[in-house]
DNA sequence: TCGCTCTATGTCTGAACTGACATAGTGCCG
DNA sequence: CGGCACTATGTCAGTTCAGACATAGAGCGA
């Protein structure tokens, strides 16, 4: 069984043929809004995939001291990913720094605090921005057996927390500091 | 430099001098909810800030093979916690299993994809109801300087996450099985 | 033609973390 | 008084991952 970076890097090569370096691009966007790696460890895991029987590779000549390999799904990979896809998630451990912050706030500051939050938002902000953006260049909400279907269920997932999460910040604002 | 959850466990001292059996158990809840840990990472932790200086504990007769041991926040550990609460969160990179799958969702079944959706927000509608539950346990919004102002801004940031997820699996529902 | 950037591969170390293993006192119920 | 659940400590092996290190061709501009 692939680790889940590993079915990450099966479900981008469903949609194309990808050397590691251009999976390393695409882990960095648009899938790493979701699920992120470096390109050590992506090397790692498609030595496993390899192993396992779930991709192979066309050696081509290229740059590096290893020339270019392009991996391309096997049937097994692309029976093993689609079986994945409908299988529960394993529960992750919920890991979000600035609630925990939150969580000790009461030692400090309210001004300083309030300072953090606004900051946060502004991030908060600016990613609703270009999500807004990215979904403005799709005509029309696409259909679940279309490949681009996962991108805008992505997107529209991405731009809700977005909004929770500057909400929240206001609300942080208002209570820190009523006077502004 | 403690680790996060190393200014997690201070943050939990800060409130009460306790065991590391105990801070296993106020890291499953109500800490779990945003910052989770095994008691094996807690007293390797604890070993750390010890020899940071920024806990200390006492030794008191009672179960175990080497008794029990009751830690309190030095001085210094306090003053950390305080700077490190008003610092920006470093940038966690995003895993969340649930969109890789929706993204890779246009190979599935639609109905089966559906499924999925349906039990998680049963999840979430669940979550929902136990932290409303919370909330009436509060008489009004806590003052940012009192102890439990964090423990409420959590609840609130929990309840408006699950409400978004809640809503987006609603959305995705409707679009994978526009029959239901 | 020198150097820079981009493409492209990989290894290695150390930190964080999980799950299993190990040990032992205390209090309660039958 | 036997056994179980709970309290309480810790170690260890293995996994995942980030960040640093290492190598090298290809293309382009000064």
């Amino acid at each position: 069984m692939p680790s889940t970076l590993g079915f990450a890097i099966l479900a981008a090569l469903a949609k194309d043929a990808r050397t590691g370096y251009e999976l390393t691009a695409v882990m960095n966007r648009p899938v790493g809004y979701f699920w992120t790696a470096r390109h050590s460890q992506i090397h790692t895991d498609l030595q496993k995939l390899l192993a396992d029987g779930l991709v192979r590779f066309e050696a081509e000549h290229g740059p590096g001291p290893q020339g270019k390999k392009v991996y391309h799904l096997t049937p097994e990979g692309r029976a093993a990913l689609r079986d994945w896809v409908t299988e529960p998630p394993r529960a992750r451990t919920e890991r979000d720094e600035l609630v925990l912050k939150t969580y000790a706030s009461w030692l400090a500051d309210p001004a300083e605090m309030a300072e953090l939050f606004r900051a946060q938002l502004l991030l908060h902000e600016e990613r609703i921005a270009q999500y807004e953006g990215q979904r403005a260049g799709f005509a029309g909400v696409p259909d679940p057996g279309d490949p681009t279907f996962g991108n805008y269920a992505a997107l529209w997932c991405g731009l809700s927390y977005e909004r929770h999460r500057a909400e929240w910040c206001r609300w942080m604002i208002g209570r820190l500091d009523p006077s502004a």
